[in-house]
DNA sequence: ACACCTTGTGCAACTAGTTGCATAAACCGT
DNA sequence: ACGGTTTATGCAACTAGTTGCACAAGGTGT
């Protein structure tokens, strides 16, 4: 039940409509909690009926005419709410380490290329994000909202780090196994 | 389209009925791709329907009885077609990292608790990482099986050492700040 | 003026995962 | 022999996310 949340805060930064939304989860908070426009505008259904936030007055609201948002006080306190809550983790899924676990049984044929193509995704992410880093938070300004922002892109560049790194390491380990036969043939 | 592939890399591993199956992702498999019981057992009878798996002849196939399953050989080609796909990664989607976002905007107050209780968290993931590493990955043998699945455990200590040293920082700086207010009042 | 592309909004159907509960046998104490 | 716990299997309903498509308005080239 994040969805709305994560919507909430976004237009809680800047009022917008359905598709500038989705344009910014695509480059900012869709780095972990990506969603597509339908699911952004079912929410932005939802989150009005419930009277968390409205739309804003504009003079055509006929179709194809932009739809701008903007964030209730019961929307506010509902993510204030939400914020605090303890929440436990919701465990990870990570096909790619399953895959690996997989070509451990049935062998790593076929593995390097995609494992490669990995690799190149995360260098690219992480190349990003040093990008915005840069862009968004230079040596000088530390607001309280700053850091708390600059703290979740360090997560990011730190996970990508680590991809990268991990992915290296396993290329090289698969480049150095015997080959794409099964380790244990049925 | 994952669970069917970590379910026949377990089986693959060691045939077993779902009761077992549920346990082993529990402690090993799961870490990287969980899933309930009801869930397994809902997917070991498609795979059977599928003739990916059959179930292991047994006196009492009755109710309360346990029910173990091996793979067949079109199980067995189906993962190794599985494992050398290429697949797109797929988005994550983090509700920590989310919730410290939302905090610039509605403030931290609340938020400093449930921090603490996931480092803990994180922390004995790490720790159960570090005893199965020691248990199963002694310092000599190094199987091709064994140098893979000794990378994906890897991979999990250090994402859990990723996230035991970033929540550390988060902690301290989320300590810092002024207080639970938000930084921009309604 | 017409065809085509882009922008913007949205519905419907599907897939994957979660939650809650039902059922039955076996084992265990009293 | 009875009642409670553990082991084992499973169904049904729900929630969240994905995929595929539809539709309207406005601009652009010819």
């Amino acid at each position: 039940m994040s969805l709305p949340h994560a919507i909430l805060t976004a237009l809680l930064e800047k009022p917008s409509s359905g598709l500038e939304l989705t344009r910014r989860f695509d480059r900012s908070i869709g780095y972990f909690w990506s969603a597509t426009h339908q699911q952004i505008y079912r929410e932005l259904g939802k989150l009005e009926t419930d009277g968390l936030i409205r739309a804003l007055p504009a003079e055509q609201p006929s179709r194809g005419q932009k739809k701008s948002y903007e964030v209730l006080p019961a929307g506010r306190a509902e993510l204030a709410r939400w914020t605090a809550a303890s929440q436990d983790p919701k465990p990870h899924r990570d096909a790619l380490l399953l895959r690996l676990r997989a070509a451990a049984v049935v062998g790593t044929a076929g593995l390097e290329a995609d494992l490669r193509r990995h690799l190149e995704l995360h260098q690219r992410q992480l190349a990003e994000y040093r990008e915005i880093e840069k862009r968004d938070f230079p040596p000088g300004r530390d607001g309280t909202e700053d850091r708390l922002r600059h703290l979740v892109l360090q997560a990011g560049i730190d996970l990508e780090t680590f991809w990268t790194q991990w992915l290296g390491r396993a290329l090289a380990d698969v480049a150095a196994l015997p080959g794409g036969e099964p380790t244990r043939p049925a």
